[in-house]
DNA sequence: TTGTCATCGAAAATCGATTTTTCACTTGAG
DNA sequence: CTCAAGTGAAAAATCGATTTTCGATGACAA
């Protein structure tokens, strides 16, 4: 049985977001399930029934729950034993201490960047930096392949920042933090608009003048103004309880 | 078949390293693998036969194949599709990573501890140093149940140095990579002694001096100097890197 | 009413048989 | 000798049947 079976529903043969390439049914389901979470077709909190979702893939119970294992070990599902898995569950706090972390590791990252990274470093960022200026910023509720699009380059832009630190366990740690604050991104998908290319017009700059304590305010900008403006959105306005407040400065 | 069984062979019940009671066959053997990775009675780079390790503990193909995936998840084991999974290699690059970014990490959730932390954590800190020093380090090479004992206040000192820090993430992180450099002190289990007790103080005077830079500075010390010495152990020693460009031979 | 306990259908966990893939080795052509 | 194709044992992956546990429901006594 192969993973390019026709009989297999919404799965797809490609690479995991590590790189990897997949290469059996387990990873196809983790990665599909993975995606659905990010995108919140599968809801915070949401039961996942594991014989219902061996159905709708059309596999068996153990390739779903061990693709269920792997994502509660990165923290995309809560695991209970003999309680099966849920989506796991977002929050004000959460998003609070999700952004807080995200700016003071992501930060870190970008200072090593900033020391290590070399020429070629720079031009990477220079073209991920272009090509996101290149694709018009959706409008808000747009959830078509250009708001795809749209998110894949300024994915990519974020990780040619950072690319040059010389560390696998930030990069690691990184990518878990961006993930999950893709979802809280879903979640107000009408969220306000803003100038959000000066922004990272301003990181690129101070980044490309080696300015470390510039590029790392910048940076701690944009991830809190997102926050923030994810938090006044009608979710966050429905899940408030306090203000999300700026992450401190160094 | 219940976890209490006795057929099972080194498997038992109790707490996984999250506070979570092991309710299943799965569970006990996660935590039993991850334990035997962390001592490196599994070695680094060693290939897991999940035949052999289901005879090994009386369970399925399948409890095991779950056990795997989620140590996978958390960088303990790697896993490839239609190759099986391996014990995470160790080397010397991997050592000096994992030493600088714990540094940052655990020095990030040190300064939030600092200022977050109530006299309540105070007291806890206090504690948690007195239960350490009074335990006497054990000697170079001592591997029974008293280094298990200093070993689990070592990381109970550690832990309650930090965990005021108010996010749940950097704990998390931070819990990740104290396992990993587990494995490294398991390694370089003939380690050069030094005065570590001193390095301890150092860093509870600090913070309870409330002083960031010095505590953290203290800190870093501390893993530092562990890493340095395990790197002129002779398991660094037999590591230690070959010179990257070798010239061709004649 | 309130609390305890038995019952039962649904879901999770476990198992081991079956299928698929890999890998080390052999064979034979160039 | 080198390399490519072939071969078979071993290991990984997959499956679905079976066992165990959970949790809602309702009977019944205090």
């Amino acid at each position: 049985m192969t993973v390019r079976s026709s009989s297999r529903q919404g799965l797809s043969i490609g690479l995991t977001h590590d790189g990897q390439p997949v290469r059996s049914l387990t990873s196809a389901v983790f990665a599909q399930l993975r995606a659905e979470i990010l995108s919140c077709r599968l809801k915070p909190g949401e039961k996942l029934l594991i014989a219902g979702l061996a159905r709708r893939f059309g596999v068996s119970l153990s390739a779903v729950r061990e693709a269920l294992s792997r994502l509660g070990a990165e923290g995309l599902v809560k695991a209970e034993d003999q309680r099966g898995f849920h989506v796991s569950p977002v929050s004000i706090d959460g998003l609070r201490d999700l952004t807080r972390t995200r700016i003071d590791i992501e930060g870190l990252a970008l200072r090593r960047a900033i020391e290590l990274g070399d020429a070629r470093w720079e031009d990477a960022v220079r073209a991920a930096y272009a090509q996101l200026a290149e694709v018009a910023l959706p409008r808000p509720g747009d959830a078509g392949p250009r708001f795809e699009n749209w998110r894949a380059l300024h994915h990519r832009f974020h990780l040619a920042l950072v690319s040059a630190c010389g560390s696998a366990w930030l990069l690691r740690f990184r990518q878990t933090l961006y993930e999950q604050s893709e979802r809280y991104r879903f979640l107000a998908h009408r969220m306000r608009q803003r100038p959000v290319e000066a922004e990272h017009a301003a990181i690129v700059q101070a980044v490309l003048a080696r300015d470390p304590d510039a590029a790392v305010n910048a940076l701690g900008d944009h991830f809190a103004l997102t926050a923030e403006i994810i938090a006044e959105s009608s979710w966050g306005e429905a899940h408030r309880s306090t203000p999300v407040s700026r992450s401190v400065r160094v």
